[in-house]
DNA sequence: CTCATAGTCAAGCGTGTGTTTGAGTGTACG
DNA sequence: CGTACACTCAAACACACGCTTGACTATGAG
């Protein structure tokens, strides 16, 4: 996701210095932040982890939910657990996923939030 | 982005059909929320854009404070500009680019803070 | 005018990604 | 046992993305 490792960079803070001397050590910090984000880039995905800090769900529930095939459900479970962001049980034939990073619902309700105001006007 | 218009659905609703009843109307109303999130799912683009919601800044100071070429600062704001998130404004030589849409700011602050908590621990 | 600077654009490159398909695993039930 | 079901995995495909490079535009200075 992050192409580069060290970018050939601008040396020279080129015409306001003030200002970029001051955000250079907040944005410094925010380094990973793409690839958290791409987590939720996608609208399958998305739905499924917003479905997911709503109610715990089999991946049968999940794709029926986001309208797509067990295997894509499946496919965006696993790579949401491998991220951390989501655990699962076994319950006889059925898989429970849900929602295991509960810092990530405010993010969820601040996305869900902006794209609905978006929708209106 | 989003790869299938119309992908087979499970026309069944498996096993907890009261969920996913209630969950189904929330979720479809996330249609277009992978390509919102996509244009914040990049460290480079997350970085310029948060760089924006503080300050108007040049796009010499924004591949400064991001640490890029200014051609990819220039591609990345280029990008924010067309998808309607930042504005610009020529003065001189320079090019101002700012953050056009203040609903995003709740967006890239509840991000922040997640990635910021998730550095801690 | 000439030159330098700030920024943009387009082509090309590696590389990554979501979905389908079909095979395979694990569990329950008769 | 065998069948059915829920789920997972791996390969393949088609596509999209971020960055670099080098040429180009636009503004200002000498």
């Amino acid at each position: 996701m992050d192409k580069q490792v060290s970018p050939p960079v601008c040396e020279v803070e080129c015409v306001h210095a003030d200002k970029v001397d001051a955000l250079r050590p907040v944005v410094g910090g925010l380094n990973g932040v793409g690839e958290t984000v791409a987590n939720l880039a996608d609208d399958t995905r998305f739905k499924v982890l917003y479905a997911l800090s709503q109610s715990e769900l089999c991946v049968c529930d999940v794709a029926a939910v986001v309208g797509a095939t067990t295997a894509a459900a499946s496919y965006h479970l696993r790579l949401l657990y491998r991220t951390g962001l989501a655990d699962y049980r076994r319950d006889g034939r059925l898989v429970y996923y849900r929602l295991s990073e509960d810092r990530m619902r405010p993010v969820l309700e601040a996305i869900k939030s902006y794209v609905l105001a978006m929708q209106v006007p």
